[in-house]
DNA sequence: TCAATATGATACCGTTTGGTTTCAAATTAG
DNA sequence: CTAATTTGAAACCAAACGGTATCATATTGA
């Protein structure tokens, strides 16, 4: 099994616009390099790097089949990025405890 | 009031690690610039950069305080990342309704 | 077989990124 | 006032990025 990209791939592959609009495209269906590539206004070569980027943070999985590649979306992949937006969560709620606290403390006067 | 920075500025600032670094270290408390940049293997004047991304990210505010730019963590700006997530969240529940539907249809027989 | 199709791979190019060094400017401490 | 501190800003550099064009390779259809 392919060992799980490290949560720099993840972060890496997302920053691009193009590369989250790939992903978006994905969750339909899978589909070839050519089926992504339509439809964007650059060559299939410059979708075809995105795609490779996409696999190496995990984003994707791709299937050979005769001549195309099915690119299918793996959403499981996207965990790094979930686990490091709950180490914000716990900040977070201290923030919104620290507001109902001072929401009663006034509620109260 | 500012206005909030698009999604992609948000992207942008969490794809590289120094930066994601910075953001868990503010999570103590508010801090100068010589402050974050204590610690980390390289000169002031690259973290400040980083800062700036950040701030561009909305994902830290920072405040004039005499000489010295107090940095503060703003965890709100990390709404359009949970907003693009929540998409996924929704075509991985449509993956497990599948799974369900395709597990009782196996037990039934 | 042979031409069309789908992809892989490489070289190349301009811009952005991540870092440095250096110097100016503002603020504060003594 | 003056020196030390904290930051801002700009020039510079190598590497990565996002894109192109071109050519090779593998597969398929007629």
């Amino acid at each position: 099994m392919p060992s799980a990209p490290p949560e720099q791939l993840v972060f890496r592959a997302l920053a691009d616009p193009t590369r989250r609009d790939i992903l978006l495209k994905l969750r339909g269906h899978d589909m070839t390099i050519a089926e992504v590539a339509d439809g964007f206004d650059m060559t299939r070569a410059a979708v075809k790097k995105h795609l490779t980027m996409l696999s190496d943070g995990g984003l994707i999985e791709v299937q050979a089949r005769g001549r195309e590649r099915i690119n299918r979306l793996n959403p499981a992949a996207l965990s790094p990025l979930r686990d490091w937006l709950s180490i914000f969560d716990e900040f977070w709620e201290d923030k919104l405890a620290a507001l109902k606290t001072a929401v009663e403390k006034d509620t109260k006067t």
